[in-house]
DNA sequence: TCCTGCGCTACGTTTTCCGTAGCACTTGAC
DNA sequence: GTCAAGTGCTACGGAAAACGTAGCGCAGGA
């Protein structure tokens, strides 16, 4: 199942101190979480199976596992009839990723030289 | 040995499009990167070892492999004689995770309550 | 009752990651 | 020379995470 889910004040992955900080690299550092947030980013609502085309071919059993712990972790939040969206904290959160887009635009050019 | 490493213009895992944001999104989801990044952040140079001792316990394979995709992503570079550190874009990079300490801080908070 | 759409789970396989050990190389002291 | 210490890094067997496919259980509407 889910492992452990890494929230601050908790032992996380390479850290023993429970920095918040910590705890967030660990989360976003596992697979499909970021993109995740990156869907939903704009603060819309999509319910399983349209997050799960978005995610063009995420397995079903991770995508679980990630939106519970981002459940748990208050960054996204569950509505019966509206689906996933981003908390108030997870959309403060997710206006980081707009600026990696902005980067990773630079970085594209950069590299194709 | 090391997977296919995430580049803009490649297609990476869940991206056909070869989207610039997918493959930083890609990359920045392997497990480790993103603590590498944080450790390097402000752009002092460390050797192997001493990025080793940083990041607790992470293990040599998985440090090297990281190591080569954020080499060939030209995010980070190294020298001989200082070691690792970030390329100027890796430390324009790096400068998101500081926002994100700063809301990994408030999070914590929150969530103790 | 049947169909549709929902969130989600089961389960066997593949990929990724880990932990430990230690190699090959260079530098510097003796 | 040769020894020790420090460098970047690799080998390899085992553990954990992720995957792919199928489909369950439930709710609502026709």
């Amino acid at each position: 199942m889910a492992r452990r889910i890494p929230l601050p004040g908790r032992r996380v992955r390479g850290s023993t101190t429970g920095r918040p900080i910590m705890a967030l690299l660990d989360l976003l550092g596992q697979r499909w979480t970021l993109r995740i947030l990156w869907e939903l980013r704009d603060g819309t609502a999509l319910n399983f199976r349209q997050l799960q085309e978005r995610c063009e071919d995420i397995s079903p059993t991770v995508q679980n596992d990630r939106l519970a712990a981002l459940r748990e972790a208050e960054i996204v939040e569950h509505s019966a009839d509206e689906g996933y969206r981003l908390t108030p904290d997870g959309r403060q959160l997710a206006r980081n990723l707009n600026a990696l887009n902005a980067w990773a635009e630079g970085w594209a050019k950069r590299l194709a030289k």
